[in-house]
DNA sequence: CGGGGACCATACCGTACGGTATGGTACGGA
DNA sequence: TCCGTACCATACCGTACGGTATGGTCCCCG
């Protein structure tokens, strides 16, 4: 018999490969063997199990962002910069993240779950960003790096070869913004 | 009587303010003003409309992105990418974009659509950097500001102000582009 | 051993959707 | 004038969905 998180862990699943769409009760309790008694004894109804799965995400994520922010402790701002494409590169299961991101263009929970996520995400650039470039430049350049991966993440056009390659133009381009800045 | 055309264009209109399971017969046509009857006499049902928003909305991203080539054709290659903020900023109708980016990760068409939409967009990018480094580095110069384009249009992130900050940062950034490529 | 709560199956209902069948109007061409 | 075609309204069906009501099973605890 399923516990409340199997069904969020479901849902999740059905979330990830076939959208918001897919998270329906009937057939989360075919594949979870059990009938839709089950579900309302867990949930009080879809928006429920739907508000449960979001907030599950959510907090993956940004557990995922402190779990990174740790890992980039040790290191000062310039090495942290260049190891940005391999951070970045572990942040997103990319069709969770798809799902959720198509979810939020239409649903204002879900909308406030991924901007909270981005918004972590960009904090922590950021503050990387802050030791190198004056405090107001440094989310903007936090920007780049981070809006390139939300696009690239949200569309199709770059290959995992584009990627790397993208990070690596990003990664030696990081060197010249303190140089831009200064032009201004 | 609307006419079929008038029918993809409230579809597209629908599809823009609320995704697209917005499309639908019964309320498009409330809104037209009459009933089922007139759209079954236009489609063969609910994918030919779908498809035909779809095509729609392609055909037009598409016509522009060919405009926008036609204007920049005459300037050189530097003013061309320092104006790169403004051809882009005239690519997506926000809510339009977003709502066919969100369509494109569960449905397979939508996606094609959307994946030949940033093509060309990236194709004409590319053509101008083209002019400035090599061949093989042209298509990773040009994804960094549509990634980050994309990444705007699908996030909530970068405010209006951010994102023209972060272009002028990119264009800034362009003149340096030819300098990280002599660093590898 | 008896009662109560956790857990779930079954059988329903209401609704919203796509689709079809049928008939009716309005208009242009032979 | 008559007919055909474009166009649409009305009424209906099937299905998929969320939700509810009811009862049944199993286990723990007194």
């Amino acid at each position: 018999m399923p516990s409340r998180d199997d069904w969020v862990a479901t849902g999740l699943d059905a979330l990830a490969a076939a959208g918001e769409g897919a998270i329906r009760v009937d057939p989360l309790a075919a594949r979870l063997g059990v009938t839709k008694g089950s579900f309302h004894h867990h949930f009080r109804g879809a928006a429920d199990l739907r508000r449960a799965v979001l907030a599950a995400h959510e907090l993956a994520q940004l557990e995922l962002v402190e779990r990174v922010r740790d890992d980039v402790a040790g290191l000062d701002a310039s090495a942290a910069l260049d190891r940005l494409g391999d951070l970045i590169g572990r942040l997103p299961d990319d069709r969770l993240e798809r799902a959720v991101r198509s979810w939020a263009a239409i649903d204002a929970d879900a909308e406030g779950v991924q901007a909270r996520v981005d918004a972590a995400r960009l904090t922590a650039i950021e503050a990387l960003w802050l030791q190198v470039v004056p405090p107001q430049h440094a989310r903007t350049a936090a920007l780049v790096p981070l809006l390139a991966m939300i696009g690239a993440s949200a569309s199709s056009v770059a290959t995992r070869a584009d990627l790397d390659a993208v990070l690596r133009m990003l990664a030696g381009l990081a060197r010249h913004v303190p140089a831009v800045i200064r032009e201004w």
